[in-house]
DNA sequence: CAACCATACGGAGACCGTCTCCGGTTAGCA
DNA sequence: TGCTAACCGGAGACGGTCTCCGTATGGTTG
């Protein structure tokens, strides 16, 4: 890649980042290819689809997915108290944008998706809490992880698109909890 | 209201209505309008926004609600089974159209929306369910009508986004019931 | 039945977002 | 320094939303 359309490209991922944390993911990318200061025509090379550049804005996001995993893991207590910190870690970290949980919660399970990676780690991360309330014997039978995602991701949705608090999210994060585990 | 406008009024709620199943809620309203045969700015005086169509659209859904929870009530069953028939029902009834179950369940509890009433009529419907479920001692504690509604309407908003099959709902409505019921 | 006017029509067009095409520019190399 | 492939970026096509305003008409009144 030649050195000016390096710069293009971060500059473009370092712009869209806060353009996309102030207005969501449905932001307007010429908006985000002016302030960049470059012509839609750049932006757009780059990244054929808006996907392509929320992917681009998330590599760093995969690092913090793995930590916040660990992080719950880490945290004793009971296998609900577990399972709740990883939910509520889950919700934070796919709502950190406006439009997000929709995004990526459809991207699931979607291998053609361009975050399809992402999305992945998501799911292994939350494979790795299931598999210890699997060792402790917390968990009902027959549930995968996929579902729990989208459990997990529809209330992450609803709570992003009609704007509810902390407050309103997690009894619902609760009853989900309730409904796989023993 | 004149002879004429009245005719244009429901010339345009029945060709929306024809709209929406074909394209979903986020159907061009210009092209609404031109199937009409009207003036986009005919159908804009009429309904000032999207949601005003739509619940014009939705009259008659309502009846289709209380019947539907008639129809769940009537089947005998495990307090499980009747809570789950009711979730079926709920999806399909949301999931209507393409768009709906995000629409609806973003805008329950917002009275200012215009489909406000329709979302009432879901919350009554369910608030009946739940009573009967009450009684029988089935409920756990603290579980509420707009929770179940908004989990609910989680789930049919994913599997709207995501292009489920009833096949991948089902379970996901399982642990919901699982997380609701003692 | 004619005249009037409030009401409603509808299309031109402003505005905004997406995305493409292509003439012009430039980095990197020989 | 000069060449060329790679890259830039803006003009503009396209489609959707929504408004404004000149025109037409339904309904009423004398």
């Amino acid at each position: 890649m030649r050195a000016d359309a390096q710069r293009n490209y971060d500059r473009i991922v370092e712009v869209a980042r806060e353009v996309f944390r102030e207005q969501g993911y449905d932001a307007s990318l010429d908006e985000v290819a002016k302030r960049a200061g470059v012509g839609p025509g750049t932006l757009y090379r780059h990244f054929p689809k808006r996907e392509n550049l929320i992917d681009a804005i998330m590599q760093s996001w995969v690092d913090r997915v793995d930590e916040a995993a660990d992080k719950a893991l880490a945290h004793e207590g009971s296998p609900r108290d577990l399972l709740l910190a990883w939910f509520e870690q889950y919700v934070a970290l796919i709502s950190l944008h406006k439009g997000g949980p929709a995004k990526i919660t459809s991207a699931m399970c979607d291998d053609s998706s361009p975050i399809a990676t992402k999305c992945q780690a998501l799911t292994r991360a939350t494979s790795r809490v299931l598999e210890r309330l699997e060792a402790e014997g917390a968990l009902r039978e027959g549930v995968d992880v996929v579902q729990m995602c989208r459990l997990v991701g529809g209330v992450a949705t609803v709570a992003d698109q009609a704007d509810l608090g902390t407050d309103d999210v997690q009894p619902l994060l609760g009853v989900v909890a309730d409904g796989v585990l023993r």
